[in-house]
DNA sequence: ACCTGAACACCGTTCAAGT
DNA sequence: ACCTGAACACCGTTCAAGT
């Protein structure tokens, strides 16, 4: 895992071969089917060795900030390694890793008035905002970094705010299903 | 472009292959490249073909009606083709085609009280959890089919209820916004 | 303008064989 | 249990050469 994650960072997901892995490490290429059975089950690993290592949310108190703070916390990880959205993404949407994110995200909901039955649907709605804003955002980045000059010495990081705007939106709408709950806890 | 659309929705775009694509036209793999500089390109051609023929979003009158039935179209878009979600959300991702449905959600917002400013916010957002949902949907029907029996006869598209409660919420998130820009207009 | 033929530098995966 | 060596069936892309 610190193998690929280093492949990763350095090289990209494109370079994130099972001959290169094996390469890193010494071996043949063949060896590693003896650790994993196929190429997507590594990269869900590699997914799973990147989450640890780099989301770590902060405490929150009410499940609103909590939301948001697990969210950024997803963003920063995904962030701090080259291709690290694409790469979890990827494993998210295949089942093959990177069940923590959705699970913080479901834990975050406690103690709110949104329904059980609800928190599955914010969960994953919130998670698909994140994911594809920051694969957006990361591509985005990497193509400027071998783009052209930065004709407007741009200015830094317009991109959080977006991201921040995007996610306010999507956490009100959960704010509406929090509200929806508490008028029927006090109609009852 | 009828060649590759044949050949993902009958192999997966796996085997959507500069090889395989130059071959269903009879053609070496190097004449491709007279036509598209490279394999990405060929995918956002691929994807803005396959928009085409299935992206039809129906009129609809109010903002919120309408960002749902374009919601909803590309979503059946996506289910129409064998990895369609996966290739149009990629093409999308790296920019290299797909403009279509953010065009088309940006456009359901005329005539809302959501400001200027923030409808490429609202357009983003509720393009990212359509893309992600319907990804992780298609993804899970085509482990289904090649999976185990269908152990419960399930019962008929679960996933499309899901699909429009989550569209539920971010839509209800866009409408915050609408009622705080009514709400500056009234007290102007 | 459009295509062929051949080559370069790679892939993921399998499998017999070794220790 | 863990690994090697060799092979199979592929990739994307380039480039000289043809018409």
């Amino acid at each position: 895992m610190a193998a690929a994650l280093r492949l990763l960072d350095d090289h990209g997901l494109a370079d994130l071969s099972m001959r290169r892995v094996a390469g890193e490490l010494g071996l043949q290429p063949s060896a590693l089917y003896h650790h994993v059975s196929n190429k997507q089950q590594l990269l869900g690993l590699v997914s799973d060795a990147l989450l640890e290592r780099a989301f770590h949310p902060g405490p929150a108190t009410t499940w609103d900030t909590r939301l948001v703070a697990v969210a950024a916390a997803l963003r920063d990880a995904l962030l701090a390694f080259r291709d690290g959205a694409e790469l979890v993404a990827s494993t998210i949407a295949f089942g093959l890793g990177g069940r923590a994110p959705y699970d913080a995200l479901v834990s975050a909901l406690d103690g709110s008035d949104v329904s059980a039955g609800q928190r599955p649907t914010a969960a994953r709605t919130v998670l698909h905002y994140v994911l594809g804003q920051t694969l957006q955002e990361q591509t985005r980045l990497q193509a400027d970094s071998l783009g052209a000059l930065p004709t407007g010495v741009s200015g830094p990081a317009v991109e959080e705010s977006d991201f921040l705007d995007g996610l306010a939106m999507v956490v009100d709408g959960v704010r509406v299903r929090a509200a929806a709950g508490s008028r029927v806890d006090e109609g009852a």
